[in-house]
DNA sequence: CTTTAACCGAGACGGTACGTCGCGTCTTGTA
DNA sequence: TACAAGACGCGACGTACCGTCTCGGTTAAAG
C-alpha cells in the first residue's frame, strides 16, 4: 500500500542451489537420453525443481545444454611435461577424455549444430566453452620458446592468426577422429597427430 | 539410394519421382527452417506427398538428412593444380564451399550429434557422407608421389594410418574454423593451413 | 503424386463411438468433479481418447459441457396426466430430477455464467439446451384449450409473449428454489406453485 | 465484512483501505475480463496489494467474488408505488438493473454454479446476497395487506412458505429471462410478469 | 485384358513435450 | 505483525509433431 522500493533487492532471492542441481540433472539426462530425447520438464524433475523454476532462468535446451557441458571443459588444462610434442600429446588426450564422456559427446555437437542458425547461440558457445581454452595455445607456445624449441614471434598479427590456426586444428582434428570417424583418440593417435603438427607432412614419419 | 522395389513383385510400383521430391524439400526446409524446426509433415507438404510415402521410405528425420546431405558431398572432387599445395588449398576451399550452404551446415552437425548415440546412424554417415571423400586424400598422395613431392608408401600400415589422420586433420580443420570459430575459411586460412599442414610447427611460417 | 480429390470425403472418418465416449466421460467427471476442477485432459483419459482428438470436435470445456449437458435435457416430455395442473405439476417434478443430477447442477449454471460474455456460448446453450424445451409450454397450453381449462388464443403476438412468460416462470422458479435456495423441489412445492401460476396471488391458497 | 483484525491483538494492525481497494479492483476486473478471467494476480495489481495481503483476508476467488458482488445488491429497496402490482414492477426494474451490470452478470451465476458442489460457499451467498433481499417480499406483502390488496396471514407455517416461493417465483423468472432467454427486462415484460402473478393463468391477461 | 497386390493422397488417431499461466505458499527486506 | 516483492512447486492449458492407422482410389505387372 505504500510501496517504494527502496534500493536494488526485493522479494526472495533466487536458489542458488537449485542452479547446481539443474545442471548436475542436465548432465545426468545427456547420459541417459542423449540431447534429443532430454526434455526440459524431466530435467525439472531430476533436479527436484518445477519446470517454471529452470524457464525463468534458461531461454531453452540450447541455452541450459551451454552451461551444463561448459562446466566439463572448464578443468581441461596444460600441464608441464617437459617438451613441447608431449605437452601436445598431454592435452590431445585430456581433451579425447572429455569427449568420450557421453553428456559432452551429445550435448556439444548438438548445441553447435543448433548455433548453425542462431548467432547469440554461437556466441555464447564461443564465449562459454571455445575462448577459454585458448589459454593453453598461447601458453604452450610461449613454454615452448622459453625452451627454445620455438622461435620467438615477430609480427603480432601473424602470431594471433598462427594461434587460431593450430586452435582449429588440434580440436577439429580430434572431434573429428573421436565423433565422426568414430574412432579412439589413444597414445598412438596422440603421437602420430602431434608428429604431423610438428613436422608435417614432408617430413616422413620415422615410425 | 535405400529403397528399390523388391524384384519380381507385383503391384504397382513406388514413384522414383517421389525420392528426388522429397530430398529436395528436405534440403529446402533445412535452407528455410534448420535442423530442429524442420518436420516430416512439412517435408511431405513441400514434396507434394502423403506423409505415410515418406515413412515408407525413411525411418525416420536422421536417416532422412543423411540421404539430403549426403548428395552435397557427392560433388566434392580433386583438381589437378600442379602441386600437392595447390591440390589441397583447392579441396580445402571446396569443401569450405559446402559447409557455407545453409542446408550443408545445419544438417550435417546434426545427423553427427544425433549419432553420438546411433551406432547404425553413425555407420549410414560413415557410409554415405565421410567415406567417400577420403579417396580425395589418397588421389592427392598418389599424385604427390608421382611428382616426387612425397616419397613412396613402405609400411601400408602407416600408409593407411597416415591417410586417415590426415582427413581426420583437414576434415576436422576446416569445421572447427567454419562452424565453431565461425570465421571464414578464405584462400588466405586455406595458404595457412596447408603450409601448417606440410611443413609444420617447427618449420615457421615464412609470410 | 496425382491427386485430384474427386468428391466429398477424403481421409480416414471421424470415429462417431469417440464422440459418444467424451461426452459420457464428461458428465461422469462433471459428478465426480465438478465444473472448476474439470479438465480436458482428465476428460480425455476417461474417454480413451487422446486430447488432441478433444479439441479436434470442440472448442473448449465450455461448448464440450453444453453438448454434454443438453443430453440430459434431451429427454424432458409432457405426460397427459389429465388436467393442466396435473401436467405443470408433472413436468415441474421431471425438471427438478434433472436439476438434482450432479452433472446437471454443475454444468449448467456453469455454462451460463460463462455466456454472459460470450454470445456465441449463449446462442449455443439456448439453441441445444432450452428452446427444445419450450415445445411443454406450447403442447401443454394447446391441450389446456382443448379440455376447456384455457381460453383459445386470440392474438398471436400476445400468445407468443405469454408463452415465453411463462416458460421463463417456470424455469426460472425451479432452477432458483433447486440451485439457489437450495431447498428440495417435492411434490409439495410443486403443487404450492402450480396453485400461484394458475391463480395468482391474489386468489389465495386453498390449503 | 469477514476479516476484522482481532482484538487485543500486538503488530501492525491490517490497513482497511486495502479491503475496500481489492474489493473495487475485483468488480473492476470483472467488468473487464469476467469470472474465468479474472485472476487474484491481477486483482492485486489492481489494488496496489501484495498477494499474500490478499489471500491472508479472503480463502480464494470465490469467497473474493461474492463479497465483491454482495455489495451491488446490498443497494435494493422497496419503494411506496402506491399498489402492489406497482411495487412489485418496480423491484423487478430495479433487479432487471442490477443484473445488467457485467459485474453482477458474470459474478453472480459463477459462484452460484460453484457453489452446487461447495456447501460453505452456498450458506455464504445465501447470507450475503440472498437472505438480505427477503425482506422486500415480507415488506411488499405487509403493505399490501395494510392497502387492503391481500387478505391477513392465517397460518405463520404457510405464510412462510408462500414468501420463499414469491421469491423463487420473482427472482428466477427475472433471472431466467435476463440471462438465459437473454431477453430485456423492461417495462412491457415487467407489466406482464405482474399482471401473471397477481392474477395467474387462468386470468386471462387484458392487454 | 482382367486381376491383384502394392502403391498413393488425405487426414484422424493415441501419444508426448512444449512453453505459458495462474494458483497458493514461501522467503526476503522494510515499516 | 503487516506489507510489497517476487521466487517457488504444482498442475492445467492449448498447440505442434510424432509415427500409426484407416479410408477411397490408382496403377502397372502377372496371369
Amino acid at each position: 500500500m505504500q510501496s517504494r522500493t527502496p534500493v536494488g533487492r526485493a522479494g526472495r532471492p533466487r536458489s542458488a542451489a537449485a542452479d547446481t542441481a539443474i545442471l548436475a540433472a542436465t548432465r545426468q539426462a545427456l547420459v541417459e537420453l542423449g540431447w534429443s530425447k532430454l526434455t526440459l520438464g524431466d530435467v525439472a524433475t531430476r533436479a527436484g525443481v518445477a519446470k517454471t523454476t529452470l524457464y525463468r532462468r534458461w531461454a531453452g535446451k540450447n541455452e541450459l545444454v551451454v552451461d551444463a557441458v561448459a562446466e566439463l571443459f572448464a578443468e581441461l588444462e596444460l600441464p608441464d611435461r617437459g617438451s613441447l610434442a608431449a605437452d601436445i600429446e598431454g592435452v590431445v588426450l585430456q581433451f579425447a577424455a572429455i569427449l568420450a564422456l557421453p553428456e559432452a559427446r551429445s550435448g556439444l555437437m548438438a548445441v553447435v549444430a543448433e548455433s548453425t542458425r542462431d548467432e547469440a547461440l554461437r556466441a555464447r558457445i564461443r564465449a562459454s566453452i571455445v575462448e577459454p581454452q585458448k589459454h593453453l595455445v598461447l601458453e604452450g607456445r610461449t613454454r615452448a620458446q622459453t625452451r627454445g624449441e620455438l622461435p620467438p614471434e615477430t609480427d603480432p598479427d601473424s602470431s594471433a592468426r598462427t594461434a587460431e590456426l593450430i586452435f582449429d586444428v588440434i580440436a577439429g582434428a580430434v572431434v573429428h577422429r573421436a565423433l565422426v570417424s568414430s574412432e579412439p583418440v589413444d597414445m598412438d593417435w596422440s603421437r602420430d597427430f602431434t608428429r604431423l603438427l610438428l613436422n608435417g607432412l614432408t617430413s616422413p614419419p620415422t615410425t
